[in-house]
DNA sequence: AGTTGTCAAGCTAGT
DNA sequence: ACTAGCTTGACAACT
């Protein structure tokens, strides 16, 4: 079992550097990359030091990789430090994921939103490639829009899916959300695909169909072959006074108690903390368990 | 130095 | 019609 949390680590300050796209220039994507990566490298070592294993990497490490503007070879700029980062993560076994923005929508009935789709995903298995990273490293998506028809959404995934070629398809999986698509919904889905599902804790307790969380990870984790690794899932719990769904700015202990009682000795996972508060909260984690 | 409007991209639910 | 929330706030122009 790897715990970890995403992207930046306030405790080293290590924050994600962009910038506007006004701003584009060579040197200021240059200065961001190196900032970005040079952070990785950090929380890498913190990670070791402090007995994370897991870690999601910022989709934003490359500002405007896959946008039209993207008119330098960056992926040669910096293969380099890639691979040295890429060595860190295997000398280490740490497991790694990606999680692209809401803009990524396999399903969308909208052609170039697709597209525009593929080249982000691209550019998240150029990274992992960059990294000499295997099929357990992945990148994580939801299913997408509704579009007013669940069923056409659905086998719209299905087919968009097949379609992508097998780096993509090596490295993606899906999440259940708390709004469009439950767990059930994924599951359907995995059975056309093989698609392996990571699980949400808290998009589960908002949308479900009455599965309790060892009968939810007794369905998920078949979805995850020997190539994909343990599986992987999402912890959060509802920040009070919010909307259903919405993560907690620090980690509830009791709440986590609860949830690990049920998981520990039943089942192998890799836990990402979604938790506002990052590598505080999943420290407590870290110490309770 | 601190505050505030804005930022590549989409969708859903709540107001 | 508008906005919060989601992957992850951070940049940039103002006071």
């Amino acid at each position: 079992m790897k715990l970890g949390y995403p992207c930046m680590n306030y405790t080293i300050g290590c924050k994600i550097s962009t910038f506007k796209l006004q701003s584009f220039s060579e040197e200021r994507l240059v200065d961001s990359i190196t900032t970005n990566l040079n952070n990785l490298e950090k929380i890498l070592l913190y990670n070791k030091e402090n007995g994370f294993g897991f870690l999601r990497v910022s989709s934003d490490l490359i500002p405007f990789a896959s946008h039209s503007i993207m008119n330098i070879d960056w992926s040669k700029k910096f293969k380099d430090h890639f691979e040295k980062i890429g060595d860190i993560i295997k000398e280490n076994n740490f497991r790694i994921s990606f999680h692209p923005g809401q803009f990524v929508l396999i399903n969308s009935p909208k052609i170039d939103i697709f597209e525009a789709t593929v080249r982000e995903l691209e550019y998240h298995v150029k990274m992992l490639d960059l990294m000499n990273l295997d099929t357990t490293a992945k990148i994580q998506i939801h299913v997408g829009g509704v579009y007013g028809d669940m069923e056409a959404a659905k086998s719209r995934f299905i087919d968009r899916y097949h379609s992508l070629n097998q780096k993509i398809k090596n490295h993606l999986v899906i999440e259940n959300d708390e709004k469009s698509f439950s767990l059930q919904d994924c599951l359907d889905i995995h059975s056309e695909t093989n698609i392996p599902i990571i699980f949400d804790n808290l998009h589960h307790e908002v949308k479900n169909n009455g599965e309790t969380l060892t009968e939810a990870m007794q369905l998920v984790q078949p979805t995850w072959t020997s190539k994909d690794g343990v599986p992987m899932v999402d912890y959060s719990s509802q920040q009070e006074n919010s909307v259903a769904g919405k993560h907690c700015d620090t980690i509830d202990l009791t709440h986590f108690e609860g949830y690990l009682s049920e998981i520990l000795n039943q089942f192998d996972v890799d836990i990402m903390f979604e938790i506002k508060d990052k590598e505080l909260s999943a420290l407590q984690a870290l110490k309770l368990i």
